[in-house]
DNA sequence: TATATTATTTAACACTGTTAATTTGTAAGA
DNA sequence: TCTTACAAATTAACAGTGTTAAATAATATA
């Protein structure tokens, strides 16, 4: 039946437009002031629809981070390092993720902050085996596996090592989004420094 | 006149009376579900009457992030370090401050977390300078300082070495309370490997 | 005791997410 | 083409939120 699959066609249509409006407020006036009747006199339809496409707000909110930080995991994974050592590539990848992520600091903040499970699942990264599910762990062990491939380190250890590098990093692009207003030449210092020293020191097994 | 006195009392009599029930439902409730309806519940009186102790909703909650965050910085800045070599002291203290931001996840996300400048004028330690007025990144630059007192670095690059330790640090504490229900033998890997290893390597200056 | 001041309450406004019941629109079968 | 079935969309309502203005109760001052 080519109904069904234009019903279906329809419906998904429906949805990209409940979608799009919700990011447009989000990025008009930010997650708290996002609201379904805000949503609904956008796409001039009533409220109540959304939830014949949406379980609840939540899911909307969900669906909103998931694209915003697929969007951050794609320039971090798919970086074009130009550095041919591993320390090189570590730096590029930090530098990359920094920037990327300050400069969605909204997505980057909710779906890094987001206690939902659905959310969590994808954001987690602290487990171990992460680096086989998660790509920028995968990648950073790997890295890490590198620059530690003179001494002896175990590929536990380089999980743990791309974890704490992964936290650091958080906790900076974390900070800086908060602490907005930071100036200009003491925020880039901080990042030079976290870049091109700290995020190399962690990476050093011994 | 003693009346304007006891005036004044009463006023903070009824100030805590309202902070404390806030903080009993943030307790049991968490933040989220705080409000102003059910403070004037607990408290056994009409809901606008806090208006006339509080302007609005969100300096009960900057009370509340404000005893919080003062209770974790104390925590950190009075630590009874055992160890008398820099890197022991540096260790204890890291380790102080993950156990204490972790037994208080909710007050120590909220209180780092708040964009409300009221708020940020207590949290915010990435500005130059930040050594002389945070007493956290003070302790934090006098420590890497000793750690280097062989090779030179100089006062500047001590605080910027420490503000990548707090947000190193900060950055760990966050991702462990949002991804909660990690495997406790991992998470005490983590943590361990972060205090013993990663701190130290960041604190050194060369 | 009357007046002024302060504490407290009542009622209401403008929002929020969400549900049930109802109406409108559309496709399929007789 | 008319009726039946189903999906889409709306209306009305509930229960909750923060907050304000106006009215009332309580208390201190003169």
């Amino acid at each position: 039946m080519a109904l069904q699959e234009r019903r279906e066609r329809e419906k998904e249509e429906m949805k990209e437009k409940i979608l799009s409006a919700a990011s447009a407020i989000v990025r008009e006036e930010g997650y708290e002031n996002l609201s379904i009747r805000k949503i609904a006199n956008k796409i001039e339809y009533s409220p109540t629809i959304i939830y014949h496409y949406f379980v609840d707000k939540d899911e909307i909110i969900y669906y909103l981070m998931q694209r915003g930080y697929r969007k951050i995991v794609q320039a971090i994974t798919c970086a074009n390092s130009t550095s041919d050592t591993p320390e090189g590539h570590l730096k590029d990848m930090t530098r990359n993720y920094i920037d990327v992520a300050l400069k969605m600091p909204d997505e980057y903040m909710s779906a890094q902050l987001s206690k939902s499970p659905k959310v969590i699942k994808h954001t987690s990264m602290l487990y171990k085996g992460a680096s086989e599910n998660k790509p920028i762990i995968g990648a950073l062990q790997q890295c890490v596996k590198q620059i530690n491939k003179d001494i002896n380190v175990d590929d536990d250890k380089c999980e743990i090592i791309a974890q704490c590098i992964i936290v650091s990093t958080m906790g900076l692009v974390i900070k800086l989004i908060v602490e907005n207003g930071i100036d200009d030449e003491h925020r880039n210092r901080l990042i030079e420094h976290f870049v091109n020293e700290t995020v190399l020191k962690i990476a050093k097994g011994e």
